[in-house]
DNA sequence: CAAGTCCCTTGAACCGTGAA
DNA sequence: TTCACGGTTCAAGGGACTTG
C-alpha cells in the first residue's frame, strides 16, 4: 500500500491516505499546473471523508479525459481537505514511514510469484496505462471505431490535440514525463481502486494494486516509444536497432528451421534406427542471413548482388528477399548429412500436403560458413576435426568456452568420427 | 476461410550504476 | 554491501500477408 494508501475492496474504514507531505505538494502542484480547470474551492466539497466515492448522478459521469480529471481534481481536493484535518494527529507518521520503508511500494510490479488472476488484472492495468498515456500525448488518434466519423465531421475537434507530449530526449524521470506519467496514473488509480465504480473494468475484483505499480507500467511504455523514437532520430541508434532486428531475426530462422527438422524426427528415426535430436539444439542450426553483419553499406549491397544474381532475380523480381545459407563451421560431414536427411523427409512431406504453402523465401547456398563458437556441450560426433585442430586446440580462452562430450549418444560417430572427419 | 510464413511489437530478463 | 532504477537484449505472441 503507498500513495494513496488503499487497496481495492477495503471500503470506507480504509485507513489515511499515506502521502508524505512532499508526495502530496508534488502531486497537487502537477495538477495545478497543467490542468486546465482551476482547482474547485475547497468548501465545495461539504465531506473530507477520504476515498467515499462521491455519489455521482450517472448521467455525470466522465466521459471524456477533461471530465475526468476534472472529477480527479475533486478527489484530491477532498484529500487535501483530509490532510489538513488529520495532519495534528499523524504522530505515528515517523513509524509508518520506517514500515514503509520496508514493505515495497509496489505489488504487481513484477510478474514473478503473481497468481493467475493478479496476472491478469497487471496486464490489463498496463494495457489502461499505455491508452492513457496515448491519448494524453496524442499518440493515438481514435479509441473507438465512431472516432473516426467525427474525425471527418469536425476536424480540428478538441480532443485530439495531444494535451501534453513526452520529451524523449530525456529519461522517464525528467520532470515532463514524470508529469505525463503521474497524470495518466492518477486517473486509473482513480477509476479502478474501487471495484464499485463503474467505471471500474479490471477483470478480477479482489486483486490490490498501488499507484506506484501503474507509475511503473507506464514507465515501461515510456521506454519502448524512446526507444522507437531514437531508432527513428539518431543514426547509431538506428544502426544498432537494425542490427538487434537482423540478429532476432536470425535467431528466430534458426528456431524455425529446428522446429521444422524436429516434426522430421518421427519418420528419420523409423528410417535410420537412431534419434537425431541431440543435434538439433537451436544455436547449431544453419544461419540463413539477408545481409552480412555489418554497416558498410557497399559490402552489403556487394553481398546482395552475388545473391540477386544467384537466384537469377531480375525485373519484377529484383527486389525480392533472398538468403543466403551460412552452415556452421564446426561441424562435421555425419552432422551435415542428419540435417540433410532431416531438411529431406521434411520436404516430401511439405510436397505430399495437398494445400501449396506460400512460397518461401529463396535460400541461396555459396558454400560459405558462420565461425560462430556453438554453445553448450556437443557431441564428438558433431564435431569436425580439422575445424577443431584449426580453432580450438591450443586456444585457451576458447578451450574454455567450448564443451563436448567425451562419448557419442548410441548410433553416431560409429561409422568412424576421424574417418568422416577427414573428408572436410 | 484456414493454414503457412515471416517478422514486429512489446513484456520479461538481464546488466550496469549510483545512492543509501 | 544491497537496493532501485534506467537502459539493453531476448523472445513469446500475435498481426500481416499470401495462397489454396
Amino acid at each position: 500500500m503507498d500513495f494513496y494508501g488503499h487497496t481495492p475492496g477495503a471500503g470506507p474504514s480504509n485507513p489515511q491516505p499515506q502521502l508524505t507531505p512532499q508526495q502530496y505538494t508534488m502531486a497537487l502542484q502537477m495538477f495545478q499546473s497543467t490542468s486546465h480547470m482551476p482547482l474547485a474551492p475547497p468548501n465545495y466539497f461539504p465531506h473530507p471523508t477520504p476515498f467515499t466515492p462521491p455519489v455521482i448522478d450517472p448521467a455525470l459521469l466522465p466521459t471524456n479525459t477533461d471530465d475526468r480529471i476534472t472529477a480527479l481534481e475533486r478527489e484530491l481536493a477532498e484529500m487535501k481537505a483530509e490532510k489538513n484535518a488529520t495532519s495534528h494527529d499523524q504522530e505515528p507518521a515517523s513509524k509508518r514511514r520506517k514500515k514503509s520503508k520496508t514493505t515495497s511500494p509496489y505489488i504487481l510490479k513484477d510478474v514473478k510469484n503473481l497468481s493467475k488472476k493478479q496476472t491478469a488484472v497487471r496486464k490489463s492495468l498496463m494495457r489502461l496505462i499505455k491508452l492513457e498515456l496515448s491519448t494524453l500525448t496524442g499518440r493515438i488518434h481514435s479509441d473507438s471505431a465512431s472516432e473516426s466519423e467525427s474525425d471527418s465531421g469536425s476536424p480540428s475537434r478538441p480532443s485530439v490535440v495531444p494535451a501534453m507530449s513526452f520529451d524523449f530526449s530525456s529519461n522517464v524521470d525528467a520532470a515532463q514525463n514524470l508529469k505525463i506519467l503521474t497524470r495518466a496514473a492518477d486517473l486509473i488509480y482513480q477509476e479502478q481502486y474501487d471495484s464499485t465504480k463503474t467505471t471500474f473494468s479490471l477483470p478480477h475484483k479482489n486483486v490490490s494494486f498501488t499507484h506506484a505499480d501503474l507509475i511503473e507500467f507506464g514507465k515501461t511504455s515510456f521506454r519502448n516509444w524512446k526507444r522507437v523514437y531514437k531508432a527513428e532520430n539518431d543514426d547509431t541508434a538506428a544502426a544498432n536497432r537494425r542490427k538487434q532486428a537482423s540478429k532476432g531475426r536470425q535467431l528466430m530462422r534458426r528456431k524455425e528451421l529446428k522446429q521444422g527438422r524436429l516434426g522430421a524426427v518421427k519418420e528419420y528415426k523409423s528410417k535410420y534406427k537412431r534419434d537425431p535430436s541431440c543435434i538439433l539444439e537451436t544455436d547449431w542450426m544453419t544461419d540463413e542471413i539477408s545481409a552480412p553483419d555489418t554497416d558498410n553499406e557497399n559490402k552489403r549491397k556487394a553481398h546482395r548482388n552475388l545473391l540477386t544474381a544467384a537466384a537469377k532475380l531480375d525485373g519484377d523480381t529484383i527486389d525480392d528477399p533472398v538468403w543466403e545459407i551460412l552452415h556452421p563451421a564446426f561441424q562435421s560431414i555425419e552432422c551435415s548429412k542428419i540435417k540433410r536427411d532431416l531438411d529431406s523427409i521434411k520436404k516430401k512431406a511439405k510436397e505430399e500436403r495437398k494445400k501449396r504453402p506460400r512460397v518461401t523465401v529463396r535460400r541461396i547456398d555459396l558454400g560459405n560458413t558462420h565461425s560462430r563458437i556453438p554453445v553448450g556441450t556437443l557431441w564428438p560426433f558433431m564435431v569436425g576435426l580439422d575445424w577443431y585442430k584449426a580453432t580450438i586446440e591450443g586456444n585457451r580462452d576458447l578451450e574454455d568456452e567450448f564443451s563436448m562430450y567425451t562419448q557419442n549418444p548410441k548410433g553416431f560417430g560409429d561409422e568412424g568420427y576421424s574417418a568422416d572427419n577427414e573428408e572436410e
